[in-house]
DNA sequence: AATGAATGAGGTTTCATTCAT
DNA sequence: TATGAATGAAACCTCATTCAT
């Protein structure tokens, strides 16, 4: 017991959700080897059997709390940047990529130990390397897009692999500012999205207006 | 009997190096759980029981790759950062910060399969969490240091914290493309890190003179 | 979806020769063991429960199926030796067994991968094993008689015994042909059956005639 | 320390033999699937990770038995049909086949609960069948040589089939004996055997003769 | 009548780890 | 020193079987 006493004979797409729930606490929590399918079926309230039935093998069950955790950041993320802003005042690349990074930053404080960690540990097992990085692939990409953007609004050209870079870049920092943020737990998180932005816009600013830094001779 | 030819009754460090470098073989290619010492053993051309004689429990030994390659690493940036230069010139920080990233970059670049792997396990996995954190510290406090300098030179001033964030945005970003340079083994290592420079010190040179970037009220 | 549409609220005797036949098939090609109740419910088209309802335990159910294509086999070989015939010409008991070993062999071809399965199956897993051995006593029994039929109308005399032994082993090598029957496709059932009478009969028939054989002294 | 404790410490040849030994028993007295690794580990007075360790999986363990059972029995009726003899008299092929089926059935009698247990078993499984399909051929074309013998000694010629096929169902009906025999241990195992001689050999003796039986038209 | 939901029980397998030689 | 032999413990997974709707 864990959950609400939720007694018996509920819906599959309920215990689902529960399932998922106890899965992600005690990954979070153990690590993916260390945790039991003993542990998260008893914290879901439920027999180990009813989590093979629905989500699988245990492979099968982090995948799908990695994915679910994921969707969500991708969907608060994509919701505050493409969002309701339509004036033109919204539009400007940098005021997006701010309220991508404010959401970015909001969820991962938000879910301290949920998200966070298993992206920290998908990162290293190698089944699940794959899956995460198909999703830095897909937030990289939307980085570059934006800043592919913003580029052209100033009437430049960068190329194709610069802007990768510089996605990758961004993208990384933002992790690394995440896992400082989850580590210092009284940090605002729209702070950290502002600092973020102050070190990222201000350096892709200089780039776009054709400021380079070469080694000395 | 001066070169000895590996058979037998080597002394004991030398041992020690053949099993470590197995182990970094061996947790490389197949994650730290699915690594079994019965295979470190056999790689090392060992049996079992000196393993456990020499470098103890399986943590033990995971930390022990651990910190030999993070001490390599430590020493080829350090010794490229702080190493031969005394003219004016190499202790500009840019420059220090240059040769950095630059032997950072060489080295990630030299040990793809190794140190890269290590580490991203590591992040992940519970028990060696502190133990790469600690590391993470090391670099990024000597990042502030050198952003501090630069502070300094410019006759400014920036809080501690600013000056955290930004290290530790700095080597989330040198993580990521590190992990970007290891997807793409034909790109060359200083060229990341020129790349990687031209987005850090813009950005860090910008903020250092004093400008930022706010959202829009 | 696997037996025809077999929509709903069937009447009993039909779902339970549905599920047999669903039964059969997946014993069949899994093995008792390795069939799950699962998926013979699922070739079924029906629920699970409800093979519980209708034929009990899995035991019963692979006895069952047993019983179902033993008996079809036994009627199959009475009828076809006490059957029609009732002139003098049928009733020589060499045409007798000989009817009796086309039908068998007819069985056994046209059941290839039903009968012969479950049946080597049964006689290896011992809650079967005496299912097996009873109706194997029943077709050896009845080819006894039928030998000692012949004998008696040779007038001459032999033991229970040796009658016995010799009808279990002309059961033993139709079973043996019966296999191999059913490893090679192209042959016909018919053929197999003279060939077994060639041997059988002949042999069988020196043995009336009071011919032995001994060894060398 | 006269007869060793047999304790602790045997090497492995030794420990493998008592697996076997363990395993053969327990397969034979429960069934492959009733039969659990624990029991066998139990019976062979070792931990489960040892039989693992050195006969690997429990279907490789079963294979392993079968292996070694089926060995002896062919070494033994090899060793007796081509065995000492070298008298003109002990080349006639019905004594050479005689000497074979005594040492069958000697064997099979000696072995009652070993394998003819295991024998049953393996035909059943799907994963076993090839591996006793593989030894009946062997015994099937070891049969086939010595009526091939036969039948050039008379003078005769019979189709490469009909001889296969003879020798089949002489396999057959051997086998069907052994399993009687089986069920009746205060038989005499060299009576079953020329009682089998008497029905294999009379038939196949006419046979060679040329004659033949076939329907009435 | 019919089924989705649920589980107790048990089996195979794999390890990290340690004796005893 | 060095290793073959040995094991305790635990994890994953699957299945036959039954409620409750």
């Amino acid at each position: 017991m864990s959950t609400p006493p939720a007694f018996k004979r509920l819906p599959r797409a309920v215990r689902e959700q529960q399932m998922l729930d106890a899965a992600v606490r005690v990954f979070s929590a153990r690590g993916y080897h260390a945790a039991s399918m003993d542990e998260i079926a008893e914290q879901a309230g439920i027999s180990k059997p009813m989590v093979y039935a629905y989500l699988g093998t245990k492979e099968d069950l982090f995948i799908a709390c990695l994915r679910r955790e994921a969707l969500r950041l991708i969907e608060a993320v994509t919701a505050a940047v493409g969002g309701a802003g339509d004036t033109a005042d919204t539009d400007r690349p940098d005021e997006q990529l701010w309220r991508g990074l404010r959401a970015f930053f909001g969820f991962v404080g938000a879910h301290r130990d949920g998200w966070t960690v298993l992206y920290r540990q998908a990162r290293g097992q190698p089944p699940f390397a794959g899956e995460v990085a198909e999703l830095r692939a897909r937030m990289a990409e939307a980085v570059a897009v934006l800043l592919g953007r913003a580029v052209a609004a100033a009437g430049r050209r960068v190329s194709e692999v610069d802007l990768d870079v510089m996605a990758y870049a961004l993208v990384g920092a933002s992790e690394s500012l995440a896992d400082w943020l989850t580590d210092h737990p009284d940090e605002d998180p729209e702070r950290a999205a502002t600092r973020m932005m102050n070190i990222a816009w201000l350096g892709a600013d200089q780039l776009l207006r054709g400021a380079t830094w070469h080694p000395a001779p």
